[in-house]
DNA sequence: ACTATTTACTCTGAATTACAGAGTGTCAAG
DNA sequence: CTTGACACTCTGTAATTCAGAGTAAATAGT
């Protein structure tokens, strides 16, 4: 008999409490400050920045800084395969809860 | 005016890749054996073993041993807790992907 | 009957991750 | 010109994740 193939694993870097909300976040709003995560969140500085730092390493996120001469303000969003990535992660889930997307 | 409320944080024993499969399999299975588990999901023992510690522990999940004389044989099971817990869960995940449970 | 293999786990230790709090630089107010 | 707030970043520790070795009992082979 043929052996039932094993379950789809989910994507380790967005399946972690903050950051699948951090994805969740930014898929929702497109766009948030360090600031904005932070308060959404309930985070501290040190811990936003470590999954905020991972996602970008990732290539999950971006970031674009505002304004030059004034005090310059991140914004962060998801990438184009951040956005994908987040899109078959959520697939991934339903499927492995059986739950309608 | 009234800032919004933080996020409602994500079950961090239940969140975590091979825990939610092995949940989500024990939710729509009911029971299974360890050698179940390790090929559906294709875990190492060690791996496996570490996470079925760790959702015993945390009182998510019971096992019953079948056999006395006979090489006996671990079945395990959400208890009542693990399956309100997993419930619960599902529900805050679908509430921050926006998804239809 | 005796040895080898398989099954069903458990233990150990190393690598990675998650997190809090301290630190840095800039700006704005008193 | 000092104090405080904002926007992060860095560092160290605790916890987690994981593979592979180890153990014990049962079955298979000769």
């Amino acid at each position: 008999m043929a052996k039932s193939s094993p379950m789809l694993a989910l994507d380790k870097v967005l399946h972690q409490p903050i950051r699948t909300q951090i994805a969740a976040y930014l898929a929702s709003r497109g766009e948030a400050t360090f600031t904005d995560l932070k308060n959404a969140l309930a985070l501290t500085d040190g811990n936003l920045d470590a999954h905020m730092k991972k996602l970008v390493q990732t290539g999950y996120i971006v970031s674009r800084k505002e304004g030059e001469t004034v005090r310059p303000q991140t914004f962060y969003a998801l990438s184009s395969e951040g956005k994908s990535a987040f899109d078959s992660y959520v697939k991934a889930l339903s499927s492995i809860l059986g739950i309608a997307s």
